[in-house]
DNA sequence: AGGGCTGTTAGAATCATTCTAATTCGTGGT
DNA sequence: ACCACGAATTAGAATGATTCTAACAGCCCT
């Protein structure tokens, strides 16, 4: 069951939805459950195996397509990987800052108070018109370090191997 | 030809590589230069274009191979996107912000002074051990704004089309 | 019953990247 | 000159996420 919260982040998705005409289905009803109720900033075939526990027909197709949806009316946050699957933030839909596990792929929120958002100061002195920002750290999480192998308890489709453990902890910039 | 801090810049990707024991080839040579020489953060095609025009004969995974020793001795900064090809810095390999114009997939260094690090205050809150971060601002260029289609100048081997024009400005967070 | 508009599906297509196995190249020793 | 060895390079296959396509199913409306 959802906490209250994010029941509140159902009604505005679904409102989302609606108000643009898309019909609120069953499988996309539980699409979106999945989405809220899960913390970890779910991949598409995690919704997907997520959905198929209520409707084992469910094809991959009906998720990225609903996705696409949610995209559209700004109800979801993509955080995009080259190598990887994307991974999708429904909680928070707005562009705000993450910490990536690169062993275990977890993906985490970050609460960075005191950082002064340059959006505008950018807007003013690029000429840019910005639409989404990304400020992601990437790292290896307390529960990776001092594993040479990964946490077998995460499921990684594709993981990457720890390669970055050349030394160069800091980069400045 | 290069400029003075260029040929500081390769002389430094040269060393890297030759003190990991990697051969300097006239390709990789070749592949340094182009990679330098360019301002548009060149994908692996483009990088591609360059050194086959000196050696015609080149093939893609030289290019794949290659920047992954670059990668590995921390020579360049590879800016990934998860639906079109990764984009590669060499003049600066550390972690910067960019400006990426969504429509003609420019990728420009962005300087923002006054912004504060907050890298170590990071690393003891949350017990990561940060390897690297990401800070890019998503938009439309001068260029590109008040056209409904992309400038036709700019080549773009798997552009995506502008479908972020939904009014969406602000996102806030 | 029929028309038309979504929603959904399986499977093909695409595309960047990685992998594999074979070939070529360069160098040092004979 | 010749050979051997290891690294560099190659073509092409394999992989995997995503997108596309064409067909089918469901439903509302008359």
């Amino acid at each position: 069951m959802l906490s209250e919260v994010l029941q509140i982040r159902l009604s505005e998705m679904k409102a989302a939805l609606s108000e643009r005409g898309v019909a609120m289905t069953p499988r996309r009803k539980q699409l979106l459950e999945v989405l809220l109720a899960s913390d970890r900033h779910p991949s598409v075939s995690e919704i997907h195996e997520g959905v198929k526990r209520y409707f084992p027909g469910t094809s991959l197709a009906t998720i990225y397509n609903t996705i696409e949806l949610l995209k559209d009316t700004g109800q979801v946050l993509e955080i995009e990987f080259s190598g990887a699957s994307n991974r999708y933030d429904g909680r928070i839909p707005i562009s705000h800052p993450h910490l990536i596990c690169e062993v275990c792929e977890k993906v985490e929120d970050l609460d960075i108070a005191e950082m002064k958002d340059p959006f505008e100061e950018i807007t003013k002195s690029t000429g840019y018109r910005i639409l989404r920002r990304r400020m992601d750290f990437y790292g290896v999480c307390p529960d990776c370090q001092g594993e040479s192998a990964p946490s077998p308890s995460s499921d990684r489709p594709t993981g990457r191997p720890p390669d970055q453990a050349n030394g160069k902890e800091e980069e400045g910039g």
